[in-house]
DNA sequence: CTTGACCCTGTACCTGACTACAGGGTTTAT
DNA sequence: ATAAACCCTGTAGTCAGGTACAGGGTCAAG
């Protein structure tokens, strides 16, 4: 089976040398196998989990928050309900997010549409978007 | 017109006054105007552009990132050209944003399934969410 | 058999986004 | 008219998430 050195796996993953130490002392990363001198040997799988770790950062997960994601896999033999309940959490989560960025989809829609009309802009369109609660916010013109 | 101080501002948004300031020099919060003894008079309406900033941030927006949204809608007769591709290139992002985080729900699912049907969890389904490219993944077992 | 490009640990430093004073003025309630 | 509870500016400290050495060992090519 094909192993990486820390370095290989830093430019497949595309992230420096020092990201992966960390992310190994903040366990995010397993600890590798080391060969006889103490070098790190990574499979090449690390590379979809740095993936992962960096495109979840990007939707705004703490590394903590990522660290109980991909912890969810681990120990096929956990107690079954615990793993699905935080599963179901982060898919509660998951779909909040979704849902507010899609007012700000809208609401960036509607600057777009205010700014063809010539509307005056001085009442922003964007602050409609994200709202706490979705209220009202039908005014076109 | 009800005017707040910086402290009414802070409670009703829920952050802290050193908060606000902080967001003044960075001008994601527009100098308000004074009273005579210099203290600063915000309208309500400065809640709900907080509001605006914190869900945002959760989203994975940066503070820079998120006063270009916010500014998109100041200067009425910037060029509407101008605008109209910023906020463009701002939901291609969100849709993207939107994409990885309906991969990863779905990954989450398919994990509550695996979990159900006490597939062997090493090879991890949650892996399986936020590839760079939808490479195939059915293996529901 | 050495030289350059790697790897190791450990510690210190950096940026973004706050948060907490210090030192001083203001407003409000008693 | 004075104490509590604000507000002001300015500067320094904190935490997350890295990033950069220093000081030393390892490996592959010539």
């Amino acid at each position: 089976m094909e192993v990486l050195t820390i370095g290989q796996l830093a430019r497949r993953a595309g992230v420096n040398v020092e990201t992966l130490r960390y992310y190994e002392r903040r366990d995010l990363l397993p600890d590798p196998p080391r060969t006889s001198s103490g070098y790190r040997q990574y499979t090449p799988d690390a590379v979809r989990r740095i993936g992962f770790i960096k495109r979840a950062q990007q939707l705004g997960f703490t590394l903590h928050e990522i660290g109980e994601l991909l912890a969810l896999r681990v120990d096929p033999d956990a107690n079954c309900d615990a793993v699905e309940e935080r599963a179901e959490h982060a898919i509660e989560r998951i779909d909040a997010k979704v849902a507010e960025l899609a007012r700000m989809r809208s609401a960036l829609g509607e600057l777009v549409t205010a700014c063809h009309a010539r509307c005056p802009t001085d009442d922003c369109p964007i602050l409609d978007a994200l709202e706490p609660e979705d209220i009202d916010h039908a005014t076109p013109c």
